[in-house]
DNA sequence: AGTCATGTAGACAGAGCTGTCTACCTGCTC
DNA sequence: GAGCAGGTAGACAGCTCTGTCTACATGACT
């Protein structure tokens, strides 16, 4: 899935041990509540090996986003081809996920609110994901001449659901409002 | 408007002054970024004041949401209004303020991905916030059987453009996906 | 045998953070 | 005119942060 076991990250070399730990916290904690120092503790590497595979904490925010977006793209695609890979797939696939006991939103989202006027590149690396988001969700619609734009409306409304799950106390109301929304606009088959 | 002028808050009284000073600091700059010494530098007061009228930073974070909320539902109201108070008021009053060169998406929204985990709190103002804000949006619809429906999809809507405008070059792609999305689900008129 | 990349342990500098403290001043009210 | 709420100035404690430093160990390749 998408987050990591904490078993099994041991036994890998210092530099993935860095990253995971990372991914980990940055995600869960937020980036400047994750000090360098517990990144280290945590995956059991010293100062001198972290700062060699990441010359600052800046390099470690890049890899880290970079990671998710490999990890969740990956996943994404996955639990929709799982589903069909339709539009019928999408809520389904966003149950999943919003459903995860350490879902705590698009790292992207939270990395632009939390950093977006002090590291501006993260505003650049969020656009390129949710570029490819869309592109993704344009797969899901039949050919049409609208399709495009009919994808960056559902980008949008999956970005809307994504942060109502993350502040909701359960994801059911953010699923049901974006599966009610999309049959609003036809875009999949009406729920009940 | 939203945002504070820098001018007109110097002879105000100093707890005034300290809560504008935070406004304009946690929201442009984020929470954790803004320590309170510049707090206390810019609202030109010392740090016994500064603890006299806010016992803790997380005081302050409260008051900060709190009086944020006022302002951005009064702004909102009034920008809805001016424009006829229907659907068709919704995007351009969004417009006026994701043009806005202050703007730096939801507050809300953003303290929950900075701090959700630590101060479970703002979860919990942010679902309330954005309860407001969907009641409102509520009153932009005709009556109908599925209203309240309608409405919280619209507000997931809104809160998906709000944070595209945060990462995406312009605000306008925003604004007129969302445009969009309401004219596929035959919310509002249809756009060209 | 020697070199070098990569690892270990841990001290340290310099800065910023939150929050407390002493000591003094001003203006209003009783 | 005494008291007090609320302001001023600024030092300081104790912590955490990022990033650098010395000094040593190990193992692979040449």
């Amino acid at each position: 899935m998408l987050m990591t076991d904490v078993q099994d990250i041991q036994d890998r070399p210092p530099k993935e041990r860095i990253l995971l730990t990372a991914y980990r916290l940055f995600y869960r904690e937020g980036i400047r509540a994750t000090g360098i120092d517990r990144v280290i503790a945590q995956s059991s590497v010293t100062k001198v090996t972290f700062y060699r595979h990441f010359p600052s904490k800046n390099e470690l925010i890049r890899a880290f986003l970079d990671y998710r977006h490999e990890r969740w793209m990956e996943w994404f695609v996955d639990a929709l081809h799982r589903r069909g890979g339709n539009m019928d797939a999408l809520v389904p696939a966003l149950a999943e996920w919003f459903q995860d006991e350490n879902f705590r939103g698009c790292a992207f989202i939270n990395t632009v609110g939390e950093l977006g006027n002090v590291l501006p590149e993260v505003i650049e690396i969020t656009r390129r994901h949710k570029q490819e988001m869309t592109n993704v969700i344009t797969d899901l619609l039949p050919p049409s001449r609208e399709r495009k734009q009919l994808a960056k409306s559902v980008a949008l409304a999956v970005d809307g659901a994504i942060v109502l799950a993350q502040f909701d106390q359960s994801p059911d109301a953010a699923l049901k409002t974006l599966a009610k929304l999309l049959a609003f606009c036809k875009l999949k088959r009406p729920v009940n």
